[in-house]
DNA sequence: ATGGCAAGGGTTCCTTGA
């Protein structure tokens, strides 16, 4: 019986998974790194490089014992994955409806690590409303709500996380006055975040700390950081048979006190 | 006291973000 209990225990498996959106990965390299170490990270999920792959500071992260799969761009989005296990490439892209095709912005990752799909996401912002970029936003989660739907069919153990740019409900902000007729907080992009949740998805967060109020965003302007005025808009969307094995999650909030921070802050989960 | 951000790219300001 003791030699049963220590052998099953020895071969649990353990794994810390990040997200973080971190404006510019050149200006945000030392807290990447440092956050990986001091926070034993074994997959980190980054958005919004604002680099192209050629850029990126491949060594730096290396150099910890990491992989690292970058879908990179000039200036604006680039999302990439770092993992201390072998990291295989599924899709850099999500595909257009009409033709299967990228559409040149670089805000997915779709990759298998160990018996895992993960899933990386940036998703557009979408601001102005009735504009062509909340048209783009829109298009965007239609086309991800179609791959959520045939990726839930492989019963695979999927992770999807990263910034989704939607206010799920009004505990996930402050004042949800302020955010009537934005592109975060429309009935038409929250019905497509409730579509990926009806097909089995769960945000892992609200399984954990269901009425727990924090956030992973603070606006640099207007002391929106000093108030604690924030929004809830990293997740973590997890496949019934990962949360079976959900152990913990959480906001790493301090990081956002820290000097030249970026404007989100890293989300965890612990699979057990 | 009443205005208050940041990053990239490229130039002395524009775009984008949320």
């Amino acid at each position: 019986m003791a030699v049963a209990q220590v052998f099953r225990f020895k071969n649990k498996i353990t794994m810390k998974i990040a997200s973080f959106n971190v404006n510019s990965i050149k200006v945000r390299l030392e807290h990447v790194k440092k956050f990986l170490i001091e926070e034993n990270i074994d997959v980190l999920l980054l958005q919004e490089l604002k680099c192209i792959k050629e850029n990126f500071p491949f060594n730096e992260i290396e150099n910890l014992g990491f992989k690292v799969i970058v879908n990179g761009q000039k200036s604006y989005n680039g999302v990439a994955i770092i993992s201390k296990f072998p990291i295989k490439l599924i899709s850099n892209f999500l595909p257009n409806i009409s033709n299967g095709k990228d559409d040149g912005q670089a805000r997915f990752l779709d990759v298998k690590i160990l018996d895992f799909r993960i899933i990386c996401v940036y998703l557009p912002n979408g601001n102005p409303i009735e504009t062509e970029k909340y048209e783009y936003k829109l298009n965007w989660l239609k086309r991800l709500t179609s791959y959520c739907k045939k990726l839930y069919q492989t019963n695979e153990k999927i992770i999807i996380g990263g910034d989704f740019n939607i206010i799920q409900k009004d505990i996930d902000c402050y004042d949800p006055k302020v955010w009537i007729n934005d592109a975060l907080f429309t009935d038409k992009v929250k019905n497509y975040l409730k579509e990926i949740l009806n097909f089995g998805f769960v945000d892992a967060y609200r399984i954990i700390k269901p009425s727990s109020q924090e956030y992973s965003f603070w606006d640099y302007q207007n002391g929106a950081w000093q108030k604690d005025h924030g929004i809830r808009i990293d997740l973590f969307l997890l496949s019934p048979e990962v949360a079976d094995l959900l152990d913990d999650t959480g906001i790493f909030k301090k990081i956002r006190g820290h000097s030249k921070p970026s404007d989100h802050v890293p989300i965890w989960l612990k699979l057990n």
